[in-house]
DNA sequence: GCGCCTGCGCTACAAATGTAGCACACGCTA
DNA sequence: TAGCGTGTGCTACATTTGTAGCGCAGGCGC
């Protein structure tokens, strides 16, 4: 779980998320603070004891990822939100989500209305 | 931010914001782990200084509640998911959302359905 | 072969965090 | 009033986090 992750740690975990696998010194680039490639290392090498980010041999180093795939880390992520803030309303969640979103992609929209009618099919059930 | 709380310091604020505002002995009963109360205190009293919480005398003792509204942290708890996870599409999280739910309620899809419509005419302006 | 980058690991250390013990004040009750 | 239970604050301390310095190895240009 993410929220069990100190501050810095977290972000870069983050990151990993957000922008994929990368080098160390690229995380170094990209983290606010312009912190010493050391410190990056040294959080990265926590990470991996903490079994957070795994890393692979490239051409360029070594390449950081999370551990927990995408998928699983959205959905831990969402359900603590949804937990924490909506009190386990996921619909509530969406609508919020919905009523923040500035310009929307009609082709979205219409994807989000193909999976009401799913989950309006699946209640019927 | 809550993402720079420290993981207990974060799991307490969590809590308010869950389950409302309460007393710092309720904080503990409610805490994994059975912490002592004076750890407890503790950490209340620096979410205190760091401005995260914020507390109110009452007749059995001080009420403790987090110091961001729920509106405002529910938009930043979801902004950063979204911008983490989703790659700052708020529908596509809207979408995981629904798909994560299990029995939904009619009356919240009719709601959701609601929202897309006000986000189609937002989108034809 | 000799410097130079680049990447990496190890070690060190200050600051932050997690946890608890102790003492004190207030309201109740025997 | 002496003795409790409850709610607090203060202090202390072990662990974890955040940050960096140093030294080493491999690839590259001179």
């Amino acid at each position: 779980m993410l929220n069990r992750l100190p501050p810095k740690e977290r972000q870069i975990v983050d990151l990993l998320y957000q922008q994929g696998a990368m080098t160390a010194s690229d995380v170094t680039d990209k983290l606010p603070g312009s912190p010493s490639g050391s410190a990056v290392r040294t959080m990265l090498k926590r990470l991996e004891d903490k079994g957070a980010v795994q890393r692979e041999d490239s051409d360029r180093g070594f390449l950081y990822s999370p551990a927990v795939s995408d998928q699983t880390a959205r959905k831990s992520a969402l359900s603590e939100v949804v937990r924490v803030f909506f009190n386990g309303s996921p619909t509530s969640a969406a609508s919020a989500l919905l009523g923040m979103s500035d310009g929307i992609d009609t082709k979205e929209l219409d994807a989000l209305e193909q999976m009401i009618a799913q989950a309006r099919k699946a209640t019927g059930n």
